[in-house]
DNA sequence: TGCTAAATTGGGCAAACGACCAAGTCGATC
DNA sequence: GATCGACTTGGTCGTTTGCCCAATTTAGCA
């Protein structure tokens, strides 16, 4: 039967307020999320909020960066172990395919973004989070041949960002359409191009 | 001296409302601004603010779309009217640089976009805006040779942002860096490479 | 069987919120 | 000088905010 200790119902509600806040964030806007909009949404009682945590913005803050670390170390198709620079290119795209811009995840990182404008301590945490992600997408880039990896990781992450950004305002841009676009930044060097594939319509999935 | 009737100065209130709702956006976060910080900031009572604008939502939005029309028509550098594709693109990204993305004009955009995703009038309006950039930047990339222009000006319009938005977490990507990586996308794709000019630079008209 | 600490409740606080309004101040027009 | 409408003031409405806390329940350990 499993019945659960006091403890171990304390650490799901903890957990519980982190996802519920992942989901208000995206939904109301990072300054708008409310002590018992989280309560209410989580099914606990106001109290408990500061219980857990030290404040609402600690709450958001932790909320955030561990939604975004999960989702940066696991989600985007683990694009650099993929055998061949065009299935890598694929499954980064497909994965951008997947989101509308209007989803929970994309709407968390670029709130985030703007919290950490106004918050020095979840700035540093957020731009480690995103460092780690471009150096290896940098890594990626430079097994592939491609010119100035760190440069073009980098413009490649805030491209990514922006797609998904721009996309949910005006939807229609699909990634089908973007792919022959975005791999021209993969363009390699002068001289070593040899296994690079981007021809023919990269119809991901 | 020409002394200010109270129609003029009615009007000059209204105007620096907007203006202040600006940087309050930046400042604070869209969710975040509040009736009587706005009154504050402009010099005015709290009540002037209900009497000019219907409410702080109609203001926020009247004042953001406004100020991101006035800057998509006039202050990208005319990269439009450049003399050679090469000229254009550096204005452009001239006027990426004049941005840390801290500045109010950057973090405004962000916060209308991630707004417009809560308000479907405002959503409209930016989308209207938008869509026009990126004519003008298609048209432009179309008269360039570049392939595909549409899809190729809506990534760079999204690229753009993206970058602004991450260069405001992590500084030192600067505007000299980006550039020959961005201008990739300028090239033709890597497939029909040779059949074309050699490199991204320089084909006049 | 008591004891302690963690978990939870529900109420309460001062402050700030958006919106509204009656009263008063103006400048332009008659 | 009187009148009218646009503009401005200062205050109030009910609601919601973040945070706090005394009291209560529970689980694990002595």
């Amino acid at each position: 039967m499993a019945r659960p200790t006091t403890a171990e119902r304390g650490r799901e509600v903890r957990r519980k307020l982190l996802d519920v806040a992942c989901r208000l964030i995206a939904e109301r806007g990072w300054t708008a999320v409310s002590t018992r909009m989280l309560a209410d949404r989580a099914g606990v009682t106001p109290g408990l909020v500061h219980y857990h945590f030290s404040s609402v913005q600690a709450l958001l803050s932790e909320a955030a960066t561990s939604a975004m670390r999960d989702y940066l170390d696991q989600a985007p198709g683990l694009f650099d172990q993929a055998e061949s620079p065009s299935r890598g290119l694929e499954l980064l795209l497909g994965e951008l395919d997947r989101h509308t811009g209007l989803d929970p995840q994309s709407l968390l990182f670029v709130e985030a973004y703007l919290a950490a404008t106004r918050d020095d301590a979840l700035r540093g945490e957020i731009s480690a989070v995103l460092a780690e992600f471009r150096s290896r997408l940098a890594d990626w880039l430079g097994r592939c041949g491609v010119a100035d990896p760190d440069a073009t990781a980098a413009v490649l992450a805030a491209a990514i960002d922006g797609v998904l950004m721009h996309r949910a305002l005006s939807p229609g841009l699909r990634g089908s359409d973007i792919a022959p676009v975005l791999s021209r930044i993969f363009a390699p060097a002068a001289g070593e191009r040899g296994q690079h594939e981007t021809e023919g319509t990269g119809d991901p999935e």
